[in-house]
DNA sequence: TTTGACTCCGTACTTTGGTACGGGATTAGT
DNA sequence: ACTAATCCCGTACCAAAGTACGGAGTCAAA
């Protein structure tokens, strides 16, 4: 941030021309190798070079950008992302309501796990917490590791 | 299993002589190179060769691989057991709950973000699923997508 | 025109938690 | 003693989502 001598037209809003990849990087927040990496992965289309001279973005990219980073913000993967892609269009909304769906399902997966596992930290750091005035009559959270009763979390029943 | 034509003295309980990795690895249902990629990372130790011959591990090693495993059921980073297995004597009970309330901080994000996850993933599938009838008025997951209102989880407020 | 910043491209490296492989040593059953 | 199964050890590989690097080309301001 600021630490360029001289700026770019760094248009911030529009972009309408095309800008190059620095700037669409900027522009969308990320890291350049990002979108590079982005483009290998088939996310993004790679604009065509005009004569040897450099690639420009436009809208559409930032788009898909923006597109890519809320559908992470929402936990899917690069490879789900990809598949959703496919259905850009918007007339497939039943197809993609069934690939949201699974991905729901993982959630809720993940999300009764974590419940268990913070119910069951929660308790044994609250136990070591109220442990403070004796120096060595061991402790609730070692113990119940070395004994794994009552740590098992259910969250290995992966199926 | 029973794939073995001659099997080696499995002691299932009590391995107080000294087994070999394999039944180490066995009894504790972990993979053999597993035990052998805990050694190199320093989370087991590693028993001396009598005399040219292979490694025998005990008891100790066993309850390591258990006390390993608890940790990881709870979420714990292979990493962060490191940590606690310095403070294994069990006499240094509020480092080791000042460990895990941190790992505990930690776990409350992820569940706080999933939650809100859930919640706004949810929303949009039964959004989907209402759409049945048109062929393409607009898919409401892909437009939330595309357009990013609502969709903020607040899960990169990564401090 | 020079200089400094940026682009392009391929390749390699990162992290986490392991798994797989290959060749030589050892061990156990017969 | 023979043979099959293990052990040992180093190294390479896997997924995911990038990050880093190096050299050559290009671009824009002074």
């Amino acid at each position: 941030m600021g630490k360029a001598h001289y700026h770019r037209p760094e248009t911030p809003a529009t972009l309408t021309a095309g800008v190059t990849i620095g700037v669409l990087a900027r522009v969308a927040g990320v890291n350049v190798e990002t979108v590079r990496y982005y483009q290998r992965r088939g996310l993004i289309t790679q604009p065509e070079r005009p004569l040897g001279s450099v690639r420009r973005y436009t809208q559409e990219h930032l788009a898909r950008l923006h597109f890519i980073r809320s559908a992470q913000r929402l936990g899917f993967s690069l490879t789900e992302i990809t598949q959703m892609l496919r259905l850009e269009d918007g007339t497939n909304c039943q197809e993609a309501a069934a690939l949201a769906g699974q991905h729901l399902k993982d959630v809720r997966t993940r999300l009764t796990d974590l419940t268990h596992i913070e119910r069951v930290l929660s308790e044994l750091v609250a136990a070591c917490r109220q442990n403070t005035n004796h120096p060595a009559p061991g402790c609730p959270l070692i113990d119940a590791l070395q004994y794994q009763s009552g740590v098992d979390s259910g969250a290995d029943c992966k199926d």
